[in-house]
DNA sequence: AGCACGCCGACT
DNA sequence: GTCGGCGTGCTC
């Protein structure tokens, strides 16, 4: 009786494929195997999820599995269980959730190579080929080379079709060639039992907020906790749980912004955590990536630490995962696949049987919201703030800087001391508009109106960065345009030097910083005191290693309120709050608010360092208008180089939804307010509801078929 | 993802 | 008329 093996294919197919396995392979193929099995001309490595006796009733002669990669599984059945989830619930084919899980180089598959014949190299010599022939046999004549390769190198429009036609009259071959793991031998390093030293002081308060976790943990159930306080009080619980997670043998995965990953915290870690401590992050190579894999495998890891990518560390017996930094954004809004992070270490701690320790000091509202609901908040107190917050009503005010903001930086300049501001626009102002017509010049590709950089005369898209020179008159009436004033980072640079003559002011955008070299030396300019006052936005805040100030100042964080997003809220007091960590220790340190809107609660209670004081009106306010975590809302993004195709596909979604006859609301389509790449369209449409099910009951049959590139995000 | 097939406009 | 653009569909 012949054997069967499901295998799934790091491809965006919607389900897997079976192969029979030969008689000398089934003693080695088990479910989690990586194999290699053909697929078409091409072979490929798969991943058996299922294995059974019954052929499937599909007609097809099925192809035999080529070979099978590992003699233990390489997945867990655990690991396996999550990627599908995870597929699931982020409406993301199998194949590539499992592929963005492995290191490349583990991936091996056939790689086609072309090369010339002595015919086509005849041809070549006699000058008998067309231009575009021509090209690729110079290419080839020295050595084969790949089509991909051939794609970049050649101009021309349609290669494949060029290289068929080549290969119709014998000018080159197609060869599919294997590319061989390179079968290094392994480091033979000792799999003893991982040592930690881990030694911490855990007082009686915090000892006693990890006990619950432990309880938890010692029974191998899944069980989620937010812990709400500050940084080290956290860390203190996370090291304390660490080490009693390895005196059992259970292994932990501790899950941080990419961000805070810094050379500098990696090296904290190691020190505290020594061998045990495995690192996986985008910056890695893949060799690197795949040593540290093969540590973690082999039981040589007691902890791996990581943003996003470590969520796939292959650890066995896991008994814990952390995830800090609950509220930070870059969890769900990166690149790469779209999932939440949050979601996912949920899904991975159930599958797992592990417990979810979430950690912040201002975690995302639906969190604390179901948290306490859910009686799993374990409170580990505030820090006693030592900075004083000064809260500067603008609304009477002129100029951009408030002239008590101002007194006070020139009060720290006088003391040769540094000042970071925070405003969260860039340019100098926003955009220019004609005095007739009213038009505003946009960008062609994302429809956004150009800011207006007054340094360079130029006018900058701020979702796709392409610019072009600031014009005069208007496109349409030929009228003259004005500048709306309504002023970024550049302007307040400029207002700063006139009023600081001679002080040093320089500005941190992400399109300033889009070359690394600039933005490393302005930071190691304001390192090495060679900058009095940093003016940045958003993106400052999120940059590490900046020496402490010991005056921070935010302009304007109500401008966040204005975003058409049910999170404004959470986001300005996040942005206010971002401004406290760039500050010195110490009673002489000041944070200065600078808004219009200094009775909004964000601001206020973001002001105060009350969390739960913001919390509870954010709270009030979403229940009010029935936002999540009280309805259930679904961002549906899709994207594509073809703006007509994007929207076709949006419209058909909107219109599969609205014909379900479900209880939705659907909002949109509507342009994307971002695009996340260059010349990307990006449509966005969002669904309303009161239950879940719905939810889930309209999406996945409204996005069947959809192949464009798509993401959703579910809220709460 | 690759890759083949098959259908319409512009040029050897 | 062919070339060559790209939308569509298939791969166990």
């Amino acid at each position: 009786m012949t054997l069967y093996a499901d295998v799934v294919l790091p491809l965006p197919l919607d389900r897997p494929y079976t192969y029979s396995v030969p008689v000398e392979l089934e003693g080695r193929a088990a479910v989690g195997s990586r194999v290699l099995v053909p697929l078409g001309e091409r072979r490929l490595t798969g991943f058996v999820v299922g294995l059974r006796k019954k052929k499937p009733r599909i007609s097809l002669k099925l192809k035999p599995v080529a070979e099978v990669l590992d003699e233990k599984p390489f997945f867990t059945p655990e690991l396996l269980a999550f990627t599908r989830r995870l597929s699931r619930s982020s409406f993301t084919p199998w194949g590539e959730i499992l592929r963005a899980a492995v290191p490349p180089s583990l991936l091996l598959r056939t790689r086609a190579s072309v090369s010339l014949t002595p015919k086509g190299k005849e041809a070549l010599e006699q000058g008998t080929l067309s231009d575009e022939e021509r090209r690729v046999a110079d290419l080839l004549e020295p050595r084969p080379h790949s089509p991909l390769y051939l794609e970049r190198k050649v101009q021309a429009k349609n290669l494949p079709a060029l290289l068929a036609r080549m290969r119709k009259k014998e000018l080159v071959i197609v060869e599919k060639k294997l590319k061989l793991v390179s079968r290094r031998e392994r480091d033979e390093l000792s799999a003893g039992p991982t040592q930690l030293e881990l030694d911490f002081s855990l007082d009686e308060g915090l000892r006693k907020a990890a006990r619950a976790i432990l309880e938890v943990m010692a029974k191998k159930a899944f069980s989620p906790f937010l812990l709400f306080g500050p940084a080290g009080r956290r860390e203190a619980v996370y090291f304390h749980l660490i080490r009693e997670a390895a005196a059992r043998s259970g292994r932990v995965l501790y899950l941080v912004p990419e961000i805070s990953l810094t050379p500098a915290l990696i090296e904290k870690y190691k020190r505290k955590l020594g061998d045990g401590l495995a690192i996986l992050h985008s910056r890695m190579t893949d060799r690197q990536r795949e040593l540290e894999w093969q540590k973690i495998k082999e039981r040589r890891a007691a902890v791996v630490i990581g943003p996003r990518s470590a969520l796939f560390a292959p650890l066995p017996d896991l008994r814990l995962v952390i995830l800090d930094e609950e509220q930070d954004e870059t969890y769900s809004q990166q690149e790469g696949l779209p999932f939440d992070v949050r979601k996912a270490a949920r899904i991975r701690a159930e599958e797992e049987k592990a417990a979810l320790v979430q950690g912040s000091a201002a975690p995302t509202v639906e969190s604390f919201y179901s948290a306490r609901k859910g009686r799993f908040l374990i409170d580990l107190g505030r820090e006693t703030a030592t900075a004083k917050v000064l809260l500067l009503d603008f609304r009477r005010a002129s100029g951009l800087v408030d002239p008590r903001l101002k007194r006070a930086i020139q009060d720290r300049l006088e003391k040769r001391e540094q000042v970071i501001l925070f405003f969260n626009r860039r340019g100098y102002a926003s955009h220019l508009v004609c005095g007739r017509c009213g038009h505003v010049p946009r960008c062609d590709r994302c429809d956004l109106s150009l800011a207006y950089h007054k340094k360079e005369g130029k006018l900058v898209c701020h979702a796709c960065r392409r610019s072009v020179p600031a014009v005069l008159n208007c496109p349409r009436c030929k009228g003259r345009l004005v500048v709306r004033m309504s002023a970024g980072i550049e302007a307040v640079a400029e207002e700063l030097r006139t009023s600081f003559l001679g002080c040093r002011v320089e500005v941190f955008a992400a399109d300033e910083a889009a070359r690394k070299e600039k933005k490393d030396a302005l930071l190691r300019g304001f390192e090495r005191k060679e900058i009095d006052i940093l003016v940045g936005t958003q993106s400052l805040a999120r940059q590490p290693g900046l020496p402490p100030v010991t005056l921070a100042g935010v302009l304007h964080p109500e401008m966040i309120l204005h975003l058409a997003d049910f999170r404004s809220g959470q986001k300005a007091f996040l942005l206010i709050r971002s401004a406290f960590h760039f500050l010195r220790e110490g009673e002489t340190s000041e944070v200065h608010i600078q808004t219009s809107a200094p009775d909004h609660y964000s601001i206020r209670e973001a002001a105060r360092g009350d969390y739960l004081g913001f919390f509870e009106q954010e709270i009030r306010f979403r229940r009010l208008l029935d936002y999540p975590p009280f309805s259930f809302l679904a961002e549906v993004f899709f994207s594509g180089e073809n703006a007509r195709h994007v929207a076709a596909t949006a419209r058909m979604f909107v219109t599969r939804v609205k014909d379900s006859g479900k209880d939705v609301q659907v909002f949109g389509p509507s342009v994307a307010s971002m695009a996340r790449k260059r010349g990307l369209f990006r449509v966005q449409v969002n669904l309303k509801t009161r239950r879940l099910e719905t939810l889930n009951g309209v999406l996945s049959p409204s996005l069947k078929g959809i192949r464009s590139e798509k993401s959703v995000f579910l809220f709460p």
